[in-house]
DNA sequence: CAGTGAGCGAGCTTCCGCTTGACTT
């Protein structure tokens, strides 16, 4: 049955692509691993190619079992990976009428490994193996000229990989349902990617906020002239520095008395050069910080732009190239395309005189280019009714961000006064852009134009205002989405298909939750690192991955065994597992004292653990006592609902995101998204309000309060203004 | 951006890295 219906399927799309081929039959089979580069290769080649799709890994080890015999050189078992069946079928069925095969999967590491798999499965005598890192005409000419072998080492290389990736994956977490909570995992990515965050956490909570004050003026050079603003730099020769309220004043008094002049006065030339197009990583990170995509969202939309739109009622047609990449490399053709683009839409001088090469990092596997719009000549003008919103601002990026990169340096000046009264030194700067280059595509906010009148040394400058300014040192900022995947990819960790599933596999196991695109670790995350970190440390080291492809290159070098350096950690590895086994705290017996509360039936007291839907209070007498409570996070802050006289708790809801809801629930239902700051609205009757901007919104009366007391007074006869925080808003 | 939540302690869970639709609301 099944195969009947395969066959009818299979004939059809024969029958439909054999209509804009000659009537010639395909004698030669080449296997890629993505569908969209299938079909765009099969166009190049002709018809005497026919161009499949393994749709990725075909064989893996098994999901149920660890799959590898430690005893005996770790050797692995493999199977087709369930669902995969059918296509290998396919497959095989075609290459029986073929007279060579191409395996053509990508050149890294496990593109090898699925060459050699392909050629297990697929038993035919003439097999060779091709590769290509862009999908151009001449590359393709030259791979099928230049046939080659399976590079053994390099499929030992990724087997090595995947190895240690299952013992430490299926060693580890198992440790954790017992100790812990079931359903936990652990791992060489995810494991360290929690860690990062939960360090980051405890960064924070140790932080104090440091207060300091900064003084900027207005001088003038004449009373027409508009005046220039400046910031103190220097008193008595030393980097100003002003920690407390009364020592601003100080200073201001002092620096109303002091006559002012032009001391300095400097221009300088500075280049800037445009970004290298995007790889995986860059998109995810731009698409984060500008469009305000997650990285699933930006690689769903990339995928689409990848497969292609119809565009113009013609056929499908891929608008970028593959969007899984760690490369900034690019085609020649397509660089030559983007200067003629450039020589017709732009001028001359917009296209640099070389043409620009971009070096990839050394861990980059550069099996694919940067990523880029297939055709330049497609401006996202011309797509606009084509694509969807998303889409459409996701490619516009893109193409940008490419066009720029092939264009030439953008050229600013940048102008410095120092103006000196007596022992203080102000310093305002200007940048003002002279050549625009790649700017001009970008229009970046950073580009913002500022002006200083030009001045000359020993001009005499008028003072018109003193400013003092409360300020607060930040602690570091918790990580997005995008920041973390740009440490990742820093320290080497993970690949370019993984960013994306790793953070939602440690939102998945209740890790991290998401508070307005942050990410916050939850207690079980905490507590799971510090167990970890404790008992495991070598494997939660974030340079374990890094140490790792070091091994893993003496592999594909031919130097060393797979199985050896395997082998070389696992007889570390498997020492710390022993201990940990019996070291680790059991918390599924001893919870996490972190409570003082009292049981309310049997006086014993609550401890803190680890359920199916969250963390909550247990009794520690279980089981005698069954008690159990939820856990409450106060906020301080009453509940708004007209009546209630409820408290308002943070929670947590089970897709991790984080919001607000009364403490009476289910009885009382009020829920909010923000947090609510237990502070009275000035303007109306609401107990509390919600973070905004700079400052305050209230929730009841939408009035807006900011979060800054202007005083203003007089020294001599000028104006001084004293800007002051009114609360502690130091943590945004 | 998005627009939210309920009664738990066992259930057979888990890794990383290649690929895509197939499911729901």
């Amino acid at each position: 049955m099944k195969v009947s219906g395969e066959k009818e399927q299979f004939a059809s799309v024969e029958k439909s692509s054999g209509k804009k081929r000659k009537p010639v039959v395909s004698k030669n089979l080449v296997i890629v691993e993505s569908g969209a580069k299938a079909k765009t290769i099969e166009k190049i080649l002709g018809p005497s190619f026919r161009v499949e799709s393994c749709y990725g890994h075909i064989k893996d080890l098994p999901r149920k079992k660890l799959g590898v015999d430690i005893e005996h050189n770790f050797e692995p078992t493999y199977q087709i990976i369930p669902g995969r069946g059918k296509i290998l079928k396919k497959l095989r069925a075609l290459s029986e009428k073929m007279d060579e095969i191409y395996l053509a999967s990508d050149l890294d590491r496990e593109g090898e490994a699925i060459s050699w798999h392909l050629s297990q499965e697929l038993k035919h005598p003439k097999k060779v193996r091709i590769v290509f890192n862009q999908v151009t005409r001449d590359a393709l000419k030259k791979a099928i000229e230049n046939p080659g072998e399976i590079d053994l080492n390099k499929v030992d290389a990724q087997q090595g990989r995947r190895v240690l990736d299952r013992l430490v994956g299926y060693k580890i977490s198992p440790l954790l349902w017992k100790k812990v909570k079931r359903g936990l995992s652990a791992g060489r990515v995810q494991s360290v990617a929690v860690r990062l965050i939960c360090e980051r956490e405890e960064e924070i909570e140790k932080f104090s906020s440091r207060e300091y004050w900064t003084i900027s003026a207005k001088f003038s050079p004449s009373k027409r002239a508009a005046s220039l603003e400046a910031k103190l730099y220097s008193i008595q020769g030393k980097k100003a520095q002003i920690p407390r309220e009364g020592q601003a004043h100080e200073h201001a008094q002092r620096i109303g008395k002091q006559a002012f002049q032009v001391a300095g006065w400097e221009e300088k030339e500075k280049a800037r050069w445009p970004s290298p197009p995007f790889t995986t990583s860059t998109l995810q990170q731009a698409a984060g910080y500008r469009l305000g995509f997650s990285t699933a969202r930006t690689m769903r939309l990339a995928q689409g732009l990848y497969e292609g739109r119809d565009i113009g009622g013609k056929e499908r047609v891929g608008l970028i190239t593959y969007m899984r990449t760690d490369s900034i490399r690019v085609a020649k053709e397509a660089q030559l395309e983007a200067r003629n683009f450039l020589k017709k839409e732009f001028s001359t001088q917009f296209i640099p005189q070389r043409t620009p090469i971009y070096k990839n990092r050394k861990s980059s596997q550069d099996a694919h280019e940067a990523i880029r719009p297939t055709r330049i000549s497609r401006t996202p003008a011309l797509l606009k009714d084509h694509l969807s919103k998303d889409h459409l601002k996701l490619y516009d990026l893109i193409w940008k961000r490419f066009l720029a990169s092939q264009m030439e340096k953008a050229l600013m000046k940048i102008s410095t006064v120092d103006i000196e009264g007596g022992e203080y030194v102000f310093k305002a700067q200007a940048t003002k852009i002279r050549f625009p280059g790649f700017t001009a595509i970008l229009k970046e906010k950073a580009d913002k134009e500022s002006v200083l009148p030009s001045l000359k040394v020993g001009i005499k400058l008028a003072l018109e205002e003193i400013t003092s300014r409360q300020e607060f040192t930040q602690p570091p900022s918790r990580y997005t989405e995008a920041s973390l995947v740009k440490t990742l990819e820093e320290k080497g960790i993970g690949r370019p298909s993984t960013y994306a599933p790793t953070i939602s596999t440690i939102r998945q196991r209740q890790y991290i939750i998401l508070n307005r695109g942050v990410l916050i670790p939850t207690s079980l995350a905490r507590l799971v690192n510090e167990l970890l970190v404790e008992n495991l440390p070598t494997i939660l080291d974030t340079e374990f991955s890094a140490r790792m492809e070091e091994g893993l290159d003496t592999v594909e070098s031919g130097k060393r065994k797979w199985n050896d350096v395997v082998e070389e950690f696992y007889q570390h590895f498997e020492k710390e597992l022993k201990v940990a086994e019996s070291a680790m705290r059991d918390i599924k017996k001893e919870g996490l004292k972190t409570s003082k509360t009292m049981c309310e039936r049997c006086g014993g007291t609550m401890i803190l653990k680890f359920g199916r839907w969250g963390e909550f209070l247990a009794c520690s007498n279980y089981p005698d006592c069954k008690n159990t409570m939820p856990v409450m996070k106060k906020t301080g802050a009453e509940c708004l609902s007209p009546g209630c006289k409820g408290e308002i708790i943070e929670r947590v809801s089970n897709k991790g995101k984080v919001f607000f809801g009364c403490s009476r629930f289910p009885e009382c239902k009020f829920i909010s998204a923000q947090e609510p700051i237990p502070r009275k609205c000035p303007h109306c009757t609401s107990p509390y309000l919600i973070r905004f901007k700079d400052g305050f919104k209230c929730p009841a009366c939408r009035k807006l309060i900011k979060d800054e007391i202007v005083t203003k007074r007089k020294i001599g006869k000028i104006p001084y203004k004293i800007i002051k925080k009114s609360n502690e808003t130091k943590i945004g």
